[in-house]
RNA sequence: UCCUCAGUAGCUCAGUCGGUUAGAGCGGCGGACUGUUAAUCCGUAGGUCGUAGGUUCAAGUCCUACCUGGGGAGCCA
């Protein structure tokens, strides 16, 4: 007999079917009743099995955390609490668990415990559920983007040094660490490491990706990413995927346009095709939080992402931004930590928050920062203060996405490179695009699993990746 | 990296002012029961109190350092 997936047997089985289904035992309740789950969906099927017809030592080993296989007919259940369960003629233990020894229990457990068992935690109902979540979502990310034209490019992992500018970054090499080739100053001879230069970890595609854009025109990526930053924090991960759009023939507001809609394209596709997991981790987050007090609650999880779908974001400048925040409540009774203190200061989360939050509730769009505190290559405006930079804040998570114009101008991005103390040769293939066939484009980059964070109301970074990597922390 | 809180049984936690043999629920094991829904009932085993020092007649409890984890901040996606 053909084994099918239980999420089959529980939305197409009818009465009367015979099945063979295999999977990983939850409970075994009253010596009859085995809530067995395969992962296919976050419902258990339950399989009754008439313990008088079956050996005893035999039924001893059916425990929590074994693997199955059985065989029998799908019958209306008797018992509520399912519609439809199986009568088993036939059993088979693929795989004991001794019970004495397996850590997950048929109770709740924390998530910092889960996390020490990332190795068995997706056999837990919560896991399963953002696993299923997370595909979804990386399916429609490259659904989105095929239907849109554009095309997936693969910017390399290793990349040459210095050439990012972003953050610190993870050395790769095969030199010996304890016997390093030196240079007669005392320096590393990395001409005698594997790629005969210094290399690293990719912080960003993006780079690469504008090479992309200006010969294709329309591309996006979507790969790991790696900051060697040392962030604790719920939202920071080492080891992260990043999306990132490039766009050739684009501006800021082609990308803001985009980038909204392709964050409601997403939140959409999770909503009609994860319903029952979203159902799940929205009962979940409701529990964990109930005793919280009334105003740290966060909004239902379905109503969230519905309202996020059906409302536009709000876009304003970042000096209107600072106008709002020095206007408000907060900053006149000095209930920010950091006061405004009029343009050229960066914000801070609070401040974030605040107009997220409070102000606007709803996703904002802040947009044309001072050119000092972001990054050389975002198109200069004509005011020579503000930068065409946007980042997207999204309630509980802050950034989720971070773009800009790029600067097309050959002397301007030229001249940013030497304002900053880069070095001109480092980018020399940047800039060629510049010199030769230039032409207005933009792009951003969306943290994967910020999104995932959000759609799946999680609240730990950590938990919406199968193997998180953060400092001290590399295990599994 | 900074601030802050925590670490006691497999898990979740209690442990009073420093004082005798460190407790509970769940889980495990043995038994009873058998249409259960985190089943129920009876019984039972299970501990280097994060690690290393220190104070004290006496430390799970006080002090110091370190490790690990949570929350907040910075950096960012």
């Amino acid at each position: 007999m053909k084994r099918i997936k239980i999420k089959e047997a529980l939305l197409q089985g009818k009465a009367g079917d015979e099945i063979l289904i295999k999977g990983w035992v939850r409970t075994f309740r009253s010596n009859r009743f085995i809530h067995i789950n395969d992962g296919s969906t976050i419902h258990n099927l339950q399989a009754v099995l008439d313990f008088e017809n079956f050996d005893e030592q035999e039924l001893k080993r059916i425990t929590t955390g074994a693997c199955l296989a059985l065989e029998g007919s799908l019958v209306e259940s008797m018992g509520k609490g399912q519609h439809i369960e199986m009568q088993v003629t036939k059993f088979e233990i693929l795989g004991e668990c001794d019970p004495n020894v397996y850590p997950l229990q048929p109770k709740k457990h924390s998530l910092e415990f889960l996390r020490s068992i990332a190795h068995l935690r997706p056999r837990t109902n919560t896991f399963g559920a953002v696993l299923r979540v997370r595909h979804a979502l990386a399916y429609a990310i490259h659904n989105y983007f095929n239907n849109k034209g554009f095309f997936y490019l693969h910017t390399p992992i290793i990349t040459g040094s210095d050439c990012e500018g972003a953050g610190e970054m993870f050395r790769v090499s095969t030199l010996d660490p304890r016997n390093l080739p030196k240079n007669e100053d005392g320096t590393i001879d990395y001409s005698k490491d594997f790629f005969g230069r210094e290399t690293n970890l990719t912080v960003s595609g993006q780079l690469e990706g504008e090479l992309g854009a200006m010969a294709i025109s329309e591309i996006y990526t979507f790969g790991p990413t790696f900051r060697a930053e040392n962030s604790n924090t719920p939202r920071h991960l080492a080891e992260f995927w990043m999306i990132e759009p490039e766009m050739a023939f684009c501006d800021l507001n082609d990308n803001m346009d985009l980038a909204e809609d392709f964050l409601k394209y997403l939140i959409q596709y999770a909503l009609n095709t994860c319903a029952d997991d979203l159902q799940f981790l929205s009962a979940r987050q409701q529990e964990e939080e109930k005793n919280k007090p009334q105003d740290q609650r966060s909004m239902e999880l379905l109503e969230k992402l519905k309202f996020i779908i059906d409302n536009r974001f709000a876009r304003i400048t970042y000096t209107e931004a600072i106008d709002i925040l020095e206007n408000s409540k907060p900053n006149k009774k000095g209930q920010f930590q950091f006061p405004i203190s009029g343009f050229g200061t960066d914000l801070q989360s609070e401040h974030e928050r605040y107009l997220v939050e409070k102000h606007f509730k709803c996703p904002v769009i802040l947009t044309d920062y001072p050119k000092e505190i972001k990054a050389f290559y975002m198109k200069q405006n004509p005011d020579g203060k503000t930068v065409r930079a946007m980042d997207i804040l999204f309630p509980g998570i802050g950034e989720i996405v971070g773009g800009s114009q790029r600067e097309e101008s050959y002397d301007k991005l030229l001249n940013r490179i030497h304002e900053l103390g880069l070095k001109e040769e480092d980018f020399w293939w940047y800039l060629d695009t510049r010199r030769f066939g230039s032409a207005e484009h933009s792009g951003f980059g969306l943290g994967f699993e910020r999104l995932v964070l959000f759609v799946t109301g999680m609240s730990n970074i950590r938990d919406v990746i199968p193997f998180p990597r953060t400092p001290k922390s590399a295990e599994f």
